[in-house]
DNA sequence: GGTGTTTTGAGGTGCGCAACTCATTTTGAC
DNA sequence: GTCAAAATGAGTTGCGCACCTCAAAACACC
């Protein structure tokens, strides 16, 4: 009746056996010590496969001894979104103390890239894995490289560097998620024509510009009859968010949509609010951001807002955690399960 | 600079000199065992609150000796959704492995009380932990409450028992799901009025039920222009759901929604194809159901599908196995990551 | 054959805890 | 003060592995 999954109560001690070799010999082989030759090498790793063999993960911890540690490199200063991360990773305490686990958060200009590099670089041979929220140039992917070759295990969190050696990237595919917040937009419109708006931070930032570009692709294929007004540069800034969009809502009369990429959400519920006011009777327009904060959510129940993309950050930040313990004990990524989906956040299913 | 989480290398040792007694007493203490003054019991538990000690799940799982066995009770058939889960348990293989988990499935009739009832009791003793797509029941309710009773940890996955004393829910807020489906549903048909179709597999089924009771709500509530129409049984099965909804969409022209509450959707689907071919030009209705699989993956490309309200099989795969292993050890359970978000899946966000 | 080098075996130690035994001390009842 | 019961101390063993040492064996080269 039952299927039964893994057995596997064997030990190393069983494996020797097996491959006719000394545990010391398949102690060699599995921590790629030196002096083994090839041929015993192999006959030690079809023993392990043969069996399907797992070392016991708690009696491998209990023996290694001495802790591991993890850096985050996370921007410095106010930011929502990262605090979250950081609340997160505070909430885990007792779960990274039962694994003797320890986290360190180290704030940092992350927008600057050769003070980011030079943050990145200190960390070296300190910590055995480093979680960072990464700025993509060339001298902070040197500094991810040269932490990878100092043994460290990197993993980059919500911003990726593609093209650096890091060993995973956890958080969103920033392209999918403009996608995803233009056919909310198009689709919630309903059918109206007229303009939309978009707010960013900056379009230099990588993962803003994933977004308008996946955003733009799905405006210009699917909905021909919204038409796309230039991005608004708001710098994250609530003050300057509101003005720019204050300014554009008032040249534009028939503005149906409007998408906010980034932060400054506190400016664009202003100026939206503003309008609202001095235009009753107008058909409210169709407003998508990104993440749930205490803001956004406000927002969403209010009706201000009509949905959130969001990326869950106590996921990211959890799983961020799990890769690098994964990654540091040479388990197996659980792929499915350190992915980062794309949420829509509607007021119905707020988390 | 750098903010630290969780030190502890602290040892039992520590603690017993700490409170002034002997590790033999801590042990005691820790497990619960008999023959300890309650004063004595304080000021050891006062010591490890001080120091906020954690046990090293290591070495607490090295000295156990005995592997853990847990089974899950699911249903049998051909259930496209369950499939799922049992694939991602097998995913999970090297994972279970390491931590000498063992993983059983149970097949079993889950809609006939009785024998449901029967395959719980059956397990008691046997194992640690049991996962059960439970029916709601008194019998049910009663054979829950037994496993609980010889020691075994218990969680409901996908469908509760709240009355009973299950330590934890793996699963959605079904009604907030029936909900989401239903602002989705309201939103994008745009403003038409017209009529709501509902299909789903019996209304004696408590997450149908309280799905349709979610998305009634909302209905009534938000969407005055639009009517819902009495709900299908369709019993999860694929001729009838077509059937009994090509009759209702002959019976009335003007259905601008459906909601699909269960299964059967290969059914729905083709009882929609067959509409739209017969009388093309008119609008596409809006078209809601659950979860994300191969079929419901397709239709959302096609555009046949606008949205799947989806509670992913491999988060709740993944945390009813967690859950299981955390409640076994004693570890507090991370309620943030085990909770299983209502997740809306349009094409462009597919996982 | 002798030499040096590489490969392998054998074994020990200790990680922190669970689980147990047995002796000793403390406590409470009378 | 006596005695039994309760509470506690002291200690052992072993879980499966990492990491280490030292000696022995196998091998390569001339």
């Amino acid at each position: 009746m039952a299927e039964t999954l893994t057995p596997s109560a064997l030990t190393l001690k069983d494996i020797a056996r097996e491959a006719g070799v000394s545990l010391a010999t398949v102690d060699r082989v599995l921590h790629n010590r030196p002096g083994v030759r090839p041929d015993t090498v192999r006959r030690v790793k079809e023993a392990i496969e043969r069996n399907s063999f797992q070392p016991h993960v708690a009696a491998a911890e209990l023996a290694r001894g001495r802790a591991r540690r993890f850096a985050f490199v996370m921007p410095s200063g106010p930011n929502p979104f990262m605090q979250q991360i950081e609340a997160y990773l505070g909430e885990m305490a007792a779960w990274l103390s039962a694994r003797r686990l320890s986290v360190e958060m180290v704030p940092t200009d992350v927008f600057d890239p050769s003070v980011l590099a030079a943050s990145l670089e200190a960390l070296s041979g300190a910590y055995d894995g480093v979680a960072v929220v990464a700025l993509d140039h060339p001298g902070v992917r040197a500094a991810i490289n040269d932490l990878v070759d100092a043994g460290a295990k990197v993993v980059t969190l919500v911003s990726d560097v593609p093209s650096s050696r890091r060993h995973h990237y956890v958080g969103i595919d920033n392209i999918a998620a403009g996608r995803t917040a233009g056919a909310l937009i198009g689709r919630l419109v309903g059918g109206r024509s007229g303009k939309v708006a978009i707010v960013a931070g900056s379009q230099g930032l990588r993962d803003h510009a994933e977004r308008i570009f996946g955003f733009n692709q799905v405006m210009a294929s699917e909905f021909p009859g919204l038409d796309v007004l230039p991005v608004l540069e708001g710098r994250d800034e609530d003050d300057r968010s509101e003005q720019l969009l204050a300014q554009l809502l008032g040249r534009h009369a028939d503005i149906v949509g409007l998408y906010n990429v980034g932060a400054g959400t506190q400016g664009v519920a202003k100026a939206l609010n503003d309008r609202a006011l001095n235009e009753a009777g107008r058909d409210k327009l169709v407003f998508v951001g990104h993440d749930v904060t205490a803001l956004t959510r406000r927002l969403l129940l209010q009706g201000v807002m009509d949905a959130a993309i969001s990326q869950n950050p106590g996921h990211e930040a959890r799983a961020a955690v799990r890769v690098l313990l994964a990654l540091a004990r040479g388990e197996p990524i659980l792929r499915e399960q350190e992915k980062i989906r794309i949420d829509i956040v509607m007021r119905d299913n707020l988390p």
